[in-house]
Parts: structure tokens; C-alpha cells; sequence
DNA sequence: GCATACTTGGCACTCAGTGCCACATATGGC
DNA sequence: GCCATATGTGGCACTGAGTGCCAAGTATGC
């Protein structure tokens, strides 16, 4: 059902526009009421940007399961592979690339995107601080390193989008990547 | 006049909470309509981070200004001077610190405040794309630099924040920035 | 004194989001 | 079959942010 209604709006915000697009537009399209809406979700924004909830839970649980003893970039990269595969899949690409274009020329989705990421920075904070015995509440390293961590994320991600895709993402977020390294 | 509001402001929001403060509690301790608030600012959020437009061109500047030759790294650090000496002077002291916990333990604020770091960061990676000569649109690397170094600015200004301010800001940004370094 | 530009206020409107209540539809126990 | 309860849904009225439009007032220049 929530995918169902995102997949809905996605569509038509894609068509018309995020702002152009009203929720009575959209309750009205999928034969809903505008109160039901408001159970499936808890705003406009969450219909574009629920699913980084979920996807920021795979993110840190698969940073926890790279050994203790690699590298921490190293594990943040390797922890990265399922943004390269969520992004570098091909059924999902047009829709979410789709989607990535409506947040990028709308501020306040970019807002909510930036925001969300951020709080994935701190639960990637939390798993650097407890690697290398930095407390992140008094230590600001851990957060610089999970920080620059995802704004590689971010600005490969940027670039792959505003280009013509003809390097893989991948590519890009290793040689983002490869421009840092933590001492 | 903006000045004026938007401190009256801030005081009802250290005060009440940002939430719990309406426009129109604002407009009638101000003693002007609603309609001409908006005139002033284009919203409320503008009434916490309009500061930060003002802020971001002088960090822009100062960047610029520094010598060509200088490390990038060495060149973000000496222009984040100004945010240091912003947030140590001690008159400014009391009040930033008052928006910037009211920014924090609020979403949308949060959001916006990051919002603006971020186009912060690209104007950043435009100088830095400049001095490397490396195109922004295409190489993710000069954004990573960027971005990267306003990380530190924030990972720092946290601890900072959340701490007794025992270890100076200069000091902890200089900690944050020297956890990495770009290759 | 008069014409011009700019500032302010009032009003009605749109749209997002919430609280409350009423109704419907299942599901389970007897 | 019948009742009780939980859950999903819709309707309605409300708040609060933000905008467009028009009617004042107020300064400035001639």
C-alpha cells in the first residue's frame, strides 16, 4: 500500500512537478481520502524520501559486519556497495534517477535528503568511534571521517547523475574516495 | 529592521521553542502585521538561518583570498578563521549558541541549516576545482574536498556545542581537520 | 500644494498537517 | 448465528505558514 502510493506519486511528481502537485491531486488519483493519506504517511516529503529510512538501516548494518580489523575507509567503501547496487540496478534506475532530479531542483527536498543522510552520519559515527576507541561525543574525528565518508557518497553520486552515466557509479565513488584518507 | 526582528525573535524562541512560536505571537510583540513580516523574511526558518547567506559569501571570500600556491587543505582551514572567530566572540557567544541548540533539537531547522552548508560546499568546490584543475561537473573531487572540510566544521562546532567549551573551537576544528588529509 | 514611489496593513485564499468522532469491516470466542 | 473488540477508513473542522491583491498611509522631489 505505501509502495503502492509512493510509486502513484512518484509518477505524478515526476509529471507535474513536487510543488505543482497537491496531495488532494494525489488522494484523488489513487481513490483514497486525504485523511488515509495522512496514516500511510507522515508527510509530502515521505513520499520521496521514506525509503532512505530503510535504506540508511542497510547502510550501517552492513559497516557493522565488515571486520574489526580492516581499515575503517576501506569498510565505509565496501559498506558502500549496496548504494552502487541499489543505484546501478536497472529496474529501479529510471524511477529513481527520476526521483533524484525532482529533489535536486526542489530545496526543500534537497533539505530533507541532506538531513536524512546526516543522520545516517551519526549512527556511521558511532560504529567509526567504537573502532577506534574515540568517543564521538568529545572526539569530533569519528564524525569527520563518517562525514567525509558520504559526502564521497554524495558528490559521486552528483556527478553520475549529471553526466551521462557512462562511468558507473562505483568507478566514481572510488576515485571520490580516493581523494581522502584518514591519518 | 531585519536585525531587530529577527533577535526579538530568537529571544521568544529561546524562550517558548520554535515550534510553540507562531508568526503571529511574533508580528504582535513586534508590533507589525503579518503581511509585513513577510516582507522582511520569506519565512520563519529565514528568521534562525538567514544569518548564514551573509556568513557563507565572507567564507567564500576569504577562501579566495588565500595564495594559490598554499595546500588546498591549508587554504579551507585559514579561511574557516572567520567561523572561528565568529562563534568565539563573546558577545555573539550567548545568543548563537541559544539558535544554534534551538536549530538542533528541531528537524526542520536542522534540515535547512545543512541545506545551506551544502551550497556552501559548491561554491567551496568551484575554488577548489579552480586551484586543482579539475571540472566540478565531472570529477567528484573537489566536491569531496569541500565537503570533507565543512564536515569538519560541523563534526567540530557539535562537540563544541554540546561540550562546557573547555577546548576552544579553533582546537577542535583543528583536530577534526587534521583526522584527514587529501591525497 | 501636488505627483510620484515606497511602505504598510487588511483580507481572502491555498495548502500541509492534526485531532476528533463516526462508520465500516474483519476477526475471534461463545 | 451473535456479540465484542480491534483495526482501517472517511468526514469535518481547525491551526499555521505563506501568497496575491488592493487600499491606504508616508516620504521624497518638483
Amino acid at each position: 500500500m505505501r509502495a503502492e502510493l509512493a510509486m502513484l506519486a512518484q509518477d505524478l511528481f515526476a509529471a507535474k512537478g513536487y510543488e505543482q502537485t497537491t496531495i488532494d491531486d494525489l488522494v484523488a488519483a489513487a481513490g483514497i481520502s486525504r485523511r488515509t493519506f495522512f496514516r500511510y504517511f507522515t508527510s509530502k516529503e515521505d513520499l520521496v524520501l521514506g525509503k532512505y529510512d530503510a535504506w540508511s538501516q542497510t547502510l550501517v548494518e552492513a559497516l557493522a559486519a565488515r571486520p574489526a580489523d580492516e581499515p575503517v575507509w576501506e569498510s565505509l567503501r565496501r559498506a558502500f556497495d549496496v548504494v552502487v547496487e541499489y543505484f546501478e540496478d536497472a529496474t529501479l534506475a529510471e524511477r529513481s534517477l527520476a526521483m533524484e532530479k525532482v529533489i535536486h531542483d526542489n530545496p526543500a527536498l534537497s533539505a530533507g535528503e541532506i538531513e536524512r543522510i546526516s543522520r545516517v552520519q551519526s549512527e556511521l559515527a558511532e560504529l567509526v568511534a567504537a573502532r577506534t576507541g574515540r568517543p564521538a561525543a568529545t572526539d569530533p574525528r569519528p564524525t569527520v571521517v563518517a562525514g567525509a565518508a558520504l559526502a564521497c557518497v554524495v558528490a559521486a553520486k552528483d556527478v553520475w547523475i549529471s553526466t551521462d552515466r557512462s562511468r558507473p557509479f562505483g568507478t566514481l565513488l572510488d576515485e571520490a574516495m580516493g581523494a581522502l584518507k584518514p591519518v
